[in-house]
RNA sequence: GCCGGGGUGGCGGAAUUGGUAGACGCGCCAGACUCAAAAUCUGGUUGGGGUAACUCAGUGUCGGUUCGAAUCCGACCCUCGGUACCA
C-alpha cells in the first residue's frame, strides 16, 4: 500500500523540521562565499496577492539554488508598512493605522510561512516601528548637516471641500476621489533631498549594472535625462532677465514666442490689470499635477502684452503664460521655435503665431513647413545672417560662443532628473525630525532626542492627519531652552524607508547605530527581485540613499543591487489581478486545496519569471497531478531504489554501465540536467520544470527491474530530480529524499554535475534542407566526413526527388546539424 | 504626449540567441478500467488539401537583409508598465 500524497501533513511537518533546526539562520562566515537573495517588502495590505506569491517564490528558489551551490545565503522579509491605505482603511473602519497595520502583518507572516519561503525570520523588520524608523530620522539629520536636505515651495493638489492634500491617485478627472471637489494646485513649502547632486554618478555608474535588465537601465538613463544645452536670457524692460535653457541652440534665430508657467512673476505682474490674463491664470489653477495629464491635455496660452529682447537679432518677441510651462521645473519660461519643434509648431499653428524656418534639409530637399516641423538635427541653418550654413554642431557652438563673448549665456550641462520631494502631509508615516522657531527657522531634532514618535493611538475622525490638530505631539521646545516651538508635522515620503530595508537586514539588533560592520560582510545585494513597476522610482532612490550612506562612511560599496531580476505581474483574463477588477485569486484558498507545493510549482511553470503570467485553475491542477505522479512512481520503487544507494553512489560503478537502455536514461538525464543548469542560471524556471516533466516521462516508462544497470541508471535519476526540483518544490523533495533513503537534507545537498561523457551518442541525426527549408533527415555515425555527409545529402531520396533537374549552386553544413544545399 | 516592455496553435508557453517552429503543460477528441461516474492510464491534437505517402501555408501588419528570419533592420497597428504624492 503506497502513502497517498497528502501536501497538507508533509509541509507542515517539513517547516517543523526546519523550524526546530533554524534551517535558514545564517551569520557572517568570512570562509564561506555569501549570497544575499532580496524580495521587495511587502506593503501589508491586509492579505497576500499573487504577485507576492510569484515574487517570493523566485526569490525562495534563487536562495536554494544558491545555497546547494555551496554559499552561506542570506534571505530576509520585513513589511513596507506606512503608506496610504491604512489611513484609508482607518477612514472606513475608524480604527487606527498602527492596529490595522500590525493585525495585516501577523496574517501575513502565517501565509508567508505557510509557503515555506527560507527566510532568516530573525531579521524581521517593519519600517513602521521606531526601532526603524528612528535611523532614518537620525540620518536625516546627517543630510541636513551636510545641506542636502532643505526647504522649498512646491505644488500639492489641494481638495478645498476636504481640506487635505491628495495624493496623484487619489485625483479623478480632476476631482477629489471622495469629495467630487475640483482640485486645485496649491504652493506648499516642503523638504527636499538633493538628488540631482548626485545625477551624474547615478547616471555614469548605470554602465556598470550589468546584472541588470537593459530595460531598466534604459528607463533609468532616460529619466536622468542628461543634455547639454545653451542657457540664456532674454531682456525684459523693467524687470529681471528672462532665463531659458535650450538643447537646440542651433533654432534660436526661430525663437518667435516665448512661454512662461501661470504662476511666473511676469504672468502675475501682466495679470495686475488685464482681466483675461487673470483669468487664464485662475484656469490653470485646477491642472491636476501629474505629469500624464500635463502632457496630454488641451495646450493653451494667452499673450501677456510683455516682450523679451531677442539676444541675437535684438528683435521684440512676444511672452506668453501658457498651461503646460511648469514655474518648479527649470526657469519657468521656455523659448518657442514652431519651425523645429513639433509641440511648438502645434501651438503657433492654433494661436496664429508666425513659423519661421531657420533649418533647410542636409540633402537639398524642401519641407513643407504648413504640414510639420523640421526636428532632424540633419541640416543646414539658414535664415540666420551670420550663423548660415552651418550644421547642427558648428551651429550651437557659434550661438553659444557669440552668447557668452557677450554675456548672455553660455553651455551648460542639463538634467531631467529633479530633486527629490520628501515631505508628506499625512499622519501614518515617520515623522520629520525638524522643530521650527517663532521665525520659522528649521533646526533638527538633536540626536540624542530621537525617535520622535509618531503617536499610534489616533482617533481618524476625518482625512485631515491626526498629529496636525494634536497639541501634545506639535507643542514643543526648541532644544536645551524652554521657547516655545512647534514641531513639524509632515511625515517621509514612504520611498525613505524602502530605500534602505536592505541594509538594515544585515544588522539585526543594532540599537545604536544604524548600521555596523555586519553590513559589509553582506552588501551588496547579490540578487534583488521585485516588480517591473519599480524601474525608476524605487530603484533610483535606492541607489542614491545607499550613496548617501556611503559618503557616511556607513558603507563601503557604491551600488546596493549586483543583480536586478523584474518580475511580470499575475493576470487573471489578460488583465491585471485587482480588487477593483473583481478577477483576484486568494492564494490562500489554492494552497488550502492543493498545497504550498503545487502553487509554488504552477508559478515556476507557467511563464517565465519577466513576462506577465496567466493565472489558471486547470493548470494548477496539472501541476499537482505531476507532484502525486512523481511521488508514487517513488514509492513504488523505494525499496529497490534504497538498496541500490551503495552502488550507485559509486562514480566508477556508474560509468560502467554497458546495457543499452541505461546508457540512453542515463544521456537523457543528463541532458535534461545540462539545460537545468543552463535555464537556472538564466532564471527560466518555467523551461526547469518542463524538463523535469521529461523526465519524469521517462522514468515512469523505464523498466528499472531490467537488471542491475537499469536499476543504477534509475536511481541516480531520480536522485537528480530531486534535486533540480527541490529549490522550486521543497517539502516533497525533503520527504522524497528520505524515502529513497539518501542521507542528510536534499535542502544541503551539492548540486549535482553533468557527466559529458554520458551525453555522447554514437550517431548524429542530420536535418536535410533545400533552400532553407526542411525536406528530409538521415541518421549517421558521428564519424562520418564533411564528404560523406554531403554526399548522403544529395543522395537522399526525398531531395533527389525535390531538386529534379535543378543545378546545385551551394550546400552549407552546420556541424553536427543540418545541411541546406542551395539550388 | 514621453520613456520602456510584449504580440508564436483553442489556452499558458518552448525554440541551445540566425539553423528542424509549436518542447512541456492545460483544454479538447478517441480508447482502456468501471454497472456508471470521478480518479488513473494509453494514443491523437497549428491550419488547408489528401485514404495515405506526402504537400501547401504559417510566429501582430507591410517591406528589407540572408543560403536560411519568431530571432537582425525599417515603417506601422494593438497591448501592458512607468510618468516624480499608489506601493
Amino acid at each position: 500500500m503506497i502513502d497517498k500524497y497528502n501536501p497538507a501533513e508533509i509541509e507542515s511537518a517539513t517547516q517543523k523540521y526546519w523550524d526546530e533546526r533554524q534551517s535558514f539562520a545564517v551569520s557572517e562566515d568570512p570562509d564561506r562565499e555569501k549570497y544575499y537573495c532580496l524580495s521587495m517588502l511587502p506593503y501589508p495590505s491586509g492579505q497576500l496577492h499573487m504577485g507576492h506569491v510569484r515574487n517570493y517564490t523566485i526569490g525562495d528558489v534563487i536562495s536554494r539554488y544558491q545555497r546547494m551551490l555551496g554559499k552561506n545565503v542570506l534571505q530576509p522579509m520585513g513589511w513596507d508598512a506606512f503608506g496610504l491605505p491604512a489611513e484609508n482603511a482607518a477612514i472606513a473602519n475608524r480604527t487606527p493605522p498602527a492596529k490595522w497595520t500590525y493585525e495585516n502583518i501577523d496574517y501575513m507572516r502565517t501565509q508567508l510561512k505557510r509557503l515555506g519561503f527560507g527566510y532568516d525570520w530573525n531579521r524581521e523588520l517593519s519600517t513602521c516601528s521606531p526601532e526603524y524608523y528612528r535611523w532614518e530620522q537620525w540620518f536625516f539629520n546627517r543630510l541636513f548637516e551636510k545641506n542636502l536636505a532643505y526647504k522649498k515651495m512646491a505644488v500639492v493638489n489641494w481638495d478645498p471641500v476636504e481640506q487635505t492634500v491628495l495624493a496623484n491617485e487619489q485625483v479623478e478627472n480632476g476631482r477629489g476621489w471622495r469629495s467630487g471637489a475640483i482640485v486645485e494646485r496649491r504652493e506648499v513649502s516642503q523638504w527636499f533631498i538633493r538628488i540631482t547632486d548626485y545625477a551624474e554618478e547615478l547616471l555614469n555608474e548605470i554602465d556598470n549594472l550589468e546584472g541588470w535588465p537593459d530595460a531598466v537601465r534604459t528607463m533609468q538613463r532616460n529619466w536622468i535625462g542628461r543634455s547639454e544645452g545653451v542657457e540664456f536670457s532674454f531682456t525684459v524692460e523693467g524687470e529681471e532677465p528672462l532665463e531659458v535653457y535650450t538643447t537646440r541652440p542651433d533654432t534660436i534665430m526661430g525663437i518667435t514666442f516665448i512661454s512662461v508657467a501661470a504662476e511666473h512673476p511676469l504672468a502675475l505682474k501682466a495679470a495686475e490689470n488685464n482681466r483675461e490674463v487673470a483669468e487664464f491664470i485662475q484656469s490653470c489653477k485646477n491642472i491636476h499635477a501629474a505629469e500624464k495629464e500635463l502632457e496630454t491635455m488641451e495646450k493653451k496660452g494667452i499673450p501677456l502684452g510683455i516682450k523679451g529682447i531677442h539676444p541675437v537679432s535684438g528683435e521684440e518677441i512676444d511672452i506668453w503664460a501658457a498651461n503646460f510651462v511648469l514655474m518648479g521645473y527649470g526657469t519657468g519660461a521656455i523659448m518657442a521655435v514652431p519651425a523645429h519643434d513639433q509641440r511648438d509648431w502645434e501651438f503657433a499653428t492654433s494661436h496664429g503665431i508666425e513659423i519661421r524656418p531657420v533649418i533647410r534639409p542636409a540633402d537639398g530637399s524642401e519641407h513643407d513647413f504648413n504640414q510639420s516641423s523640421l526636428i532632424s538635427k540633419e541640416g543646414i541653418t539658414c535664415n540666420s545672417g551670420q550663423f548660415d550654413g552651418l550644421d547642427f554642431n558648428d551651429a550651437c557652438n557659434a550661438v553659444a560662443e557669440y552668447l557668452e563673448s557677450r554675456g548672455a549665456g553660455r553651455k551648460t550641462i542639463n538634467y531631467r532628473l529633479r530633486d527629490w520631494g520628501v515631505s508628506r502631509q499625512r499622519y501614518w508615516g515617520c515623522p520629520i525630525p525638524v522643530i521650527y522657531s517663532d521665525n520659522q527657522k528649521a533646526v533638527p531634532v538633536p540626536d540624542d532626542e530621537l525617535p520622535v514618535l509618531l503617536p499610534e493611538n489616533v482617533e481618524f475622525s476625518g482625512v485631515q492627519s491626526p498629529i496636525k490638530n494634536d497639541p501634545a505631539f506639535y507643542r514643543t521646545t526648541l532644544p536645551n531652552s524652554d521657547i516655545p516651538a512647534i514641531r513639524e508635522t509632515d511625515t517621509f515620503d514612504t520611498f525613505f524607508e524602502s530605500s534602505w530595508y536592505f541594509a538594515r537586514y544585515c544588522c539585526p539588533g543594532s540599537n545604536n547605530a544604524m548600521l555596523d560592520e555586519r553590513a559589509n560582510y553582506w552588501l551588496p545585494v547579490d540578487q534583488y527581485v521585485g516588480g517591473i513597476e519599480h524601474a525608476v522610482l524605487h530603484l533610483l532612490y535606492a541607489r542614491f540613499f545607499y550613496k548617501l550612506m556611503r559618503d557616511a562612511g556607513l558603507i563601503d560599496s557604491d551600488e546596493p543591487f549586483t543583480n536586478l531580476l523584474c518580475q511580470g505581474m499575475v493576470l487573471k483574463d489578460g488583465s491585471k489581478m485587482s480588487k477593483s477588477k473583481g478577477n483576484t485569486v486568494d492564494p490562500q484558498s489554492m494552497i488550502d486545496k492543493y498545497g504550498a507545493d503545487t502553487v509554488r510549482l504552477f508559478m515556476m511553470f507557467a511563464s517565465p519569471p519577466e513576462q506577465p503570467l496567466e493565472w489558471n485553475d486547470d493548470a494548477v491542477a496539472g501541476s499537482y497531478r505531476f507532484l502525486k505522479r512523481w511521488w508514487a512512481l517513488v514509492h513504488r520503487n523505494s525499496d529497490a531504489v534504497a538498496a541500490a544507494r551503495p552502488l550507485s553512489s559509486d562514480p566508477d560503478r556508474i560509468k560502467a554501465l554497458v546495457d543499452n537502455d541505461a546508457k540512453t536514461l542515463r544521456r537523457n538525464t543528463h541532458q535534461i540536467l545540462a539545460k537545468a543548469d543552463r535555464n537556472y542560471q538564466r532564471i527560466h524556471y518555467n523551461t526547469v520544470v518542463a524538463g523535469a516533466m521529461e523526465l519524469l516521462n521517462s522514468l515512469d516508462r523505464f523498466d528499472s527491474g531490467k537488471n542491475q544497470d537499469c536499476l543504477v541508471a534509475f536511481r541516480e535519476s531520480l536522485v537528480i530530480l530531486n534535486k533540480i526540483l527541490s529549490p522550486i518544490v521543497p517539502h516533497i523533495a525533503h520527504r522524497l529524499w528520505h524515502v529513497m533513503g539518501e542521507a542528510g537534507d536534499v535542502l544541503d545537498a551539492a548540486w549535482p554535475r553533468v557527466d559529458h561523457q554520458a551525453l555522447k551518442s554514437d550517431t548524429v541525426k542530420w536535418v536535410i534542407q533545400v533552400n532553407g527549408k526542411l525536406r528530409s533527415e538521415i541518421e549517421l555515425t558521428a564519424d562520418c566526413s564533411e564528404q560523406e555527409i554531403r554526399s548522403m545529402a544529395v543522395t537522399d531520396r526525398k531531395i533527389r526527388n525535390f531538386i529534379g533537374d535543378a543545378e546545385i549552386r551551394k550546400i552549407i553544413l552546420v556541424p553536427s546539424k543540418l545541411v541546406n544545399i542551395v539550388i
